[in-house]
DNA sequence: CCTACCGATCGGTAGG
DNA sequence: CCTACCGATCGGTAGG
């Protein structure tokens, strides 16, 4: 019980670190210093530091999961729900769920170039969550509200494109409006694939 | 003189390196093993592992200018120089000019979180690149060539995200059509902003 | 450009 | 969860 508590506080302060240092950044030492714990205390929680990088991912897809995609499910089935998903994962930039920015785009472009267990772990979260997009503009197709002639593969892809774009932008350049260029890509975008528009929505989101 | 190719051996490598695992994961040790030389021998060509970065991010904006930009800039100026800069990139990025991916899309989301001085020069050369785009994007318009709506700050940063989705599907997915479904993202949203198009040209390029 | 070092920190272990 | 370690490697230096 109380040993579950204590691996959860730390995995919560590796996702963070790990989204400001990277995940192969993350040293178990400083760790430790941070919670006030000694480094081998912390390190009986895991078996390995690859165990714990591995345990962070988890933790991260978890913390993405309950503040970002969850609440984006409320919206309707179809394309009210794909541009929930877009705004939810633009506020989620905003707001810094993570300290250092998203940290599955960090983890991709600092593990893209070394193989092993961390690296699938993290092209296995982030073909989910492309999957997951696939899925939204497919139901949006089938609900007979979104350009059935484009692919699904094709917009997610240039979708999660923008959220890179807007991820970069804002944590690396520091620009205020990035989340509004991304906002407007991905409105054109999707406005232009629209079917059967109703004019109140139209303006709604505008 | 011999110093100087020496230097330039070490730094040409340390581009790969770095681009396969990080600017802040190259260590000199493995470095120097690398190149079969000495850790104190290769550390006398730069005063700290700081500047030892710094040089890298030198060598790699060169390496992608002359790799990349330069060849672009034969195109005439305006809407044919804007497609060849783009054109341009994602054959840069699917002949792996860096053995582990493009090094600033790398080097952006590795040191977004760490401030310094190799931060801020990733950043400048980041910033110099969208201000390049925003220029190629403005001459087409000045040509006449290009809708004068779009802001060019806009459209280069929804070029520059379907450049990271590139590199990202690329290197991390290993997709085979990663470069295709980003070319056509990128015709799709220029040929939609193109003023007097030929109809020969149109063609071509598609 | 080398050998021979330095203190600090790395991941990990022993034993409690 | 701790103290007290281990060998290996880190960035960096001295002296040649």
């Amino acid at each position: 019980m109380k040993g579950d508590r204590t691996r959860q506080a730390i995995l919560e302060r590796a996702v963070d670190l790990a989204s400001l240092e990277g995940l192969a950044g993350l040293t178990i030492g400083r760790l430790a210093e941070d919670l006030g714990m000694s480094k081998s205390g912390l390190f009986a929680h895991f078996g390995s530091k690859e165990d714990l990088q591995l345990a962070t991912i988890e933790v991260a897809g978890q913390r993405f999961l309950d503040e970002t995609l969850k609440p984006a499910l409320q919206a309707e089935r179809g394309f009210p729900r794909l541009l929930a998903i877009c705004r939810a994962w633009l506020d989620y930039c905003r707001r810094d769920v993570f300290e250092g920015g998203c940290f599955f785009a960090a983890a991709s472009f600092e593990f893209d170039g070394r193989p092993g267990p961390v690296r699938d772990a993290i092209a296995t979260a982030m073909n989910d969550w492309m999957t997951f997009i696939e899925k939204a503009i497919a139901m949006a197709q089938e609900e007979g509200q979104l350009d059935s002639d484009i692919e699904p593969k094709q917009l997610a892809f240039e979708i999660n494109s923008i959220f890179f774009g807007a991820n970069f932008s804002w944590q690396m350049c520091r620009e205020k409006d990035a989340i509004d260029r991304a906002w407007k890509a991905i409105e054109w975008r999707l406005d232009a694939l629209r079917t059967t528009p109703t004019k109140q929505r139209r303006r709604a989101h505008r």
